[in-house]
RNA sequence: GCCGCUGUGGCUUAGUUGGUAGAGCGACAGACUUGUAAUCUGUUGGCCGUGGGUUCAAGUCCCACCAGCGGCUCCA
């Protein structure tokens, strides 16, 4: 279990001179102090920041300083020097980012904690010559071990963090286009004409410039249609719901709900949090670099679930499970949280919390997991297309996996009617062998992963999930992670982007007709037309149409005006005319046109564009005037 | 996390070399009673992201922090 190494020395002057670059890529000479010379009593803190540092940096970083500064307080001390100095390190070095960033952090930290200390820090990445004066009192030199979180994480354990990343660092893939006919080629021999989204797509995987100019444009329309709103009262990428979001996100969720469970799903609801300390998650969380959130329970901590796979495979684990059972599928509509770097976070395309549909299948073998993966491979297919987005798939996998199952991958393609991008890696870096994503490519020309099925060798036997066979032999089922829709923001963010890039190409973007918060809006001519427009609401409202009334005091032209900006797919004038004949003035929003028609016309059109999708309550006020404004414009 | 840019009423924003914070939209009040993307008049509303500092004087200069965006890295 060790840790960074710190040396404290107490002396009496200090000073050092860079002699030449120690590694290839040193600090900037422009902002470190290549040269400095004190004659002042200075403590000198030596440090060394291990590679088994990096997954608990934090908490690493914040004990470092609680030593520094208790060990200034013992000899009252307040001129420091932090000098990076990796001889000290007993087992492998961070690497030199990792290490200049900790080191960085300690001086930020203790600068804006005791601002009374004065703090100077020796560049990183430099051979050095160095004077040093020990004072020689008792409490002069001492060196310190630093130790994360609760000891949670073992130099074994360490090992085996970088034995996958390492592995992950040096697989070798190869990219290409495989085509509805089955013929793959190169990705950049590729001829894309016609097929500009596959190619952003396969840009954006392959590139390594993702050099962009406009700002992400569905940040300012989920807060102009009053979806979803930043909150700066939380962490960075937890958001705040607003009513109208509330509904879409309802209704997306709603729709993969019944679809897990016409599937024959079993659906279930597991922990948020996991103790660190359980041996199956401990292994699984160790494969990985620390992105958790962590939660204290008495003097446990626990880390938020970044998947439910934690609460499914625990469950499956505990359960007696036949092979007459097989394929046994367990969906949860899991809110989840992965601590992403600060500067990963954009919008609703990455967030630190988030809602995501995880549906697992044990199998007993490869053909039947083919069999489930072709079923979810459809299903996922049919929600992008109920969500209407145009998507770019991936499938990735072992060349093994392809040479047997090429037939079977190239009948796929067939399905999308359409070139896929086929990425082949020789040896399996990950849990996986087969996957499949679909993404959405937004109007930055980045992509985003929304649907995926993973078939996953290496976790029944992790998690101890075990069937027993036809002849009574416990046996580790195959395993299959699968994410029906992508999660519920970016399916929000999905939508958006591409009505986005639908509406650069002239048309009006648009929720599809059962997603939109309101399905209808009502616009009396005037006042005196209230009455007449609430009895409209009403016969709409029994056919379970989401509307609202705009009874504000405006100019038509203006709630025209409100109401197309809020993307209202129908909007009904109702006045003297309307009230004479018994019809509506309908404008609709998809072909842009405006009809004189029956209401029953309205409501037939209403329910033939959402057969087969879950309805929900408008969860916000029928009258416009009794809405508060949120983040709506106009 | 690192580097860079940005931060002025709810929203969009003006603010010169440091010298009393202006506007439009919205909201509120009144007038008007409106026929398919912005009716008129008036009123309200600002710790200029937060905390330090420099200065006689800071929205403006300096430092730190917070937040958003972009890049790197990352994306179980």
């Amino acid at each position: 279990m060790i840790k960074m190494q710190l040396l404290l020395v107490h002396s009496l002057g200090f000073d050092w001179k860079v002699t030449e670059k120690a590694i290839s890529n040193p600090e900037s000479s422009k902002t470190a102090k290549m040269e400095y010379s004190t004659t002042d009593s200075s403590l000198v803190v030596f440090i060394s920041v291990e590679k088994n540092d990096v997954p608990d940096i934090s908490t690493v970083i914040s004990n470092a300083c609680d030593e520094i500064v208790s060990a200034l307080k013992d000899i009252g001390e307040s001129n420091l020097i932090v000098y990076p100095w990796v001889h000290l390190a007993k087992t492998q070095p961070a690497k030199p980012d990792a290490a200049l960033s900790a080191l960085k952090n300690i001086e930020t930290s203790l600068r804006s904690n005791h601002p009374d200390l004065s703090i100077v820090r020796a560049p990183f990445g430099y051979y050095k010559g160095f004077n040093l004066n020990c004072k020689g009192h008792a409490l002069a030199e001492r060196s310190k071990e630093i130790l994360g979180q609760s000891g949670a994480k073992t130099v074994e354990a360490s090992a085996e963090v970088t034995t996958a990343l390492d592995a992950e660092e040096t697989a070798r893939s190869t990219f290409h286009v495989l085509t509805m006919d089955g013929k793959m080629e190169p990705f950049d021999k590729f001829n894309y004409k016609g097929l500009k989204e596959l190619e952003l797509f396969i840009k954006y995987e392959t590139d390594k410039d993702r050099t962009v100019s406009t700002p992400p444009l569905h940040v300012d329309v989920m807060k102009n249609l009053e979806l979803v709103d930043y909150e700066e009262g939380s962490d960075p990428g937890n958001f705040r719901i607003l009513p109208r979001g509330y509904v879409v996100k309802r209704l997306i969720e709603d729709h993969v709900n019944n679809m897990a469970a016409q599937y024959g799903a079993m659906i279930v609801e597991t922990p948020l949090m996991y103790s660190y300390d359980h041996q199956s998650l401990k292994k699984y969380i160790e494969r990985f670099p620390a992105r958790q959130y962590v939660v204290k329970s008495g003097n446990r901590n626990h880390f938020l679930r970044f998947a439910a796979c934690f609460g499914q495979f625990l469950t499956m684990s505990d359960a007696i499970i036949s092979y007459r059972q097989l394929p046994l599928k367990i969906f949860e509509m899991a809110k989840s949280f992965r601590r992403e770097q600060r500067g990963e976070l954009a919008g609703l395309r990455r967030l630190r919390a988030f809602t995501m549909p995880d549906l697992h299948t044990a199998t007993s073998d490869i053909q039947m997991a083919q069999k489930e993966f072709e079923e979810q491979f459809l299903l996922a297919f049919q929600y992008m297309s109920d969500i209407e987005i145009n998507i770019e798939t991936a499938f990735r996998m072992t060349t093994a996996f392809y040479e047997e199952n090429k037939d079977w991958i190239v009948s796929l393609v067939k399905i999308l009617n359409k070139p896929i991008l086929l990425e082949l890696f020789e040896t399996r870096y990950a849990y996986f062998i087969l996957k499949f994503e679909f993404n959405v490519v937004d109007t930055q020309k980045k992509a985003a992963a929304l649907s995926t099925v993973q078939i996953d060798v290496e976790n029944s036997e992790r998690f101890d999930i075990q069937y027993i066979d036809s002849e009574g032999k416990e046996v580790y089922p195959l395993l299959m992670h699968c994410s029906l829709s992508g999660s519920t923001e970016r399916v929000i963010y999905g939508i958006i982007e591409d009505q986005l890039k639908r509406s650069q190409r002239g048309s009006k973007p648009q929720f599809p007709l059962w997603l939109s918060p309101a399905q209808i809006r009502i616009l009396p001519v005037s006042e005196d037309y209230l009455e007449f427009t609430d009895k409209i609401a009403q016969k709409l409202e029994q056919n379970r149409i989401r509307v609202e009334i705009d009874d504000r005091d405006l100019s038509l032209g203006k709630k025209i005006r409100a109401a197309e900006k809020l993307w209202t797919p129908i909007i009904i004038v109702a006045g003297e005319k309307e009230l004479k004949e018994g019809k509506v003035s309908v404008r609709y929003r998809f072909n842009n046109s405006q009809e004189f028609q029956a209401l029953e016309d309205v409501i037939e059109y209403v329910q033939a564009q959402t057969k087969d999708k879950p309805t929900y309550f408008r969860v916000f006020p029928k009258l416009v005037s009794h809405q508060p404004i949120f983040t709506r414009v106009v």
